[in-house]
DNA sequence: ACTGCTAACCTATCAGTGATAGGATGACGC
DNA sequence: GCGTCATCCTATCACTGATAGGTTAGCAGT
């Protein structure tokens, strides 16, 4: 591989301009080889950019995945938010969040897997790990959303916490198995999801 | 690190009893480091033999895990038939598989991950991978059973395939979730699980 | 226009990883 | 006793994530 630096090919970026340009590549990258399928080294090359110079933008490799999955959550916050705030009928609003999630998490495959589904902390007494955060503000508003709809008499009773976490639950279980397990004869993809949307819409909207 | 063999202190064992006593050692690695955190050196040592030795059993370390998981999922399966044939009434017989797979899928943490978790092949149209043939298998066990249910009346209506695979979704996310996020505030998590047990019962079961 | 300073970037190298090549050794059948 | 073969070893490979330390581009102050 020639050192594209030496020739003036790849410019010297300012640092955020460079961390967003290794943050696109790494994505891109991960998407097709996955994450352990990723070497640092594939992702400088594709950057244009020595391998140890990623550590100048992130700390370690896990850091980098780690700002990947919370670019990906922010776009998760921004996205439940404009369906709380969307001029939809509130009878059909939890539906709107149910499919805008599901389908979120099916598109930004890499990212919802770094922040859902890699090996987290072994032992539960573990430090809080506060790269977890941006999927916790996300939460939080999806929580928050449904807070407003179960006023609104739209959601079951209960325990509005164990209604999102369970909630969250049903919905992450279909994007998990569908993302982990593309090989499972599923049949048609389409028509499972709208199955399952179904019946958790039925499980959790109120019967009114 | 001492070289066992040399002392005589590890003898030799024959394959089959060899390759049970690596499952066991990189089962227990693997519950307490991960399974990116286990190298093969470490299974080694725990084992008493060299590292290249592994080589002799498992083609690679993904072999190894796939074996892991492959002998997790034949309880599963055990545990399902179990469930199915058990003398318990046929209405509180769907609470027993859900409440069966929930805890095995916690109580076997690492093989669950191994076999549901994991980074899967990245294009859907890749070759089947053989590999999560015993989780299959786990699957059509489980989806027999269902079937049995819905044919006595106690599952709601509907293609039967769609059911299980929508169920083993609601049950398999909050493992999921539960395991991958183990330092999310998750609150009291046996009530936790309560009360999704009871939202997915209220919504799979059949309302006579 | 020169000079320093600093951020951006490099090469060289580290220990550790999964995996392979090829040789030593112990047990068992004849 | 002797061959044979499974079991197990040491030595080594290419590659990984990460670190140390030097080089260079470009801008600020005089």
């Amino acid at each position: 591989m020639v050192a594209h630096r030496a020739t003036g090919v790849v410019p010297r970026l300012k640092s955020a301009a460079r961390r967003e340009d290794i943050l696109n590549h790494a994505s891109r990258l991960f998407l097709s080889y996955g994450i352990a399928g990723t070497s640092t080294r594939m992702i400088a090359n594709a950057v244009g950019i020595s391998q140890p110079s990623l550590y100048a933008h992130f700390a370690t490799k896990e850091a980098l995945t780690n700002a990947l999955s919370a670019r990906a959550f922010a776009s998760l916050e921004d996205l439940i938010a404009k369906i709380r705030s969307a001029d939809i009928p509130a009878a059909t609003r939890l539906e709107a969040l149910i499919r805008g999630y599901i389908r979120f998490a099916l598109d930004q495959g890499a990212a919802y897997r770094i922040a859902f589904m890699l090996e987290g902390p072994m032992h539960e007494d573990e430090a809080f790990n506060p790269d977890i955060l941006p999927g916790m503000q996300a939460f939080a508003g999806f929580r928050d959303g449904l807070a407003l709809l179960q006023q609104e008499g739209h959601l079951r009773e209960g325990s509005t916490d164990h209604l999102a976490q369970s909630l969250w639950a049903s919905m992450h279980g279909l994007c998990a198995l569908l993302l982990a397990r593309p090989d499972f004869p599923w049949g048609e993809i389409e028509a499972m999801i709208d199955f399952h949307v179904e019946i958790i819409l039925a499980a959790y909207q109120n019967k009114a």
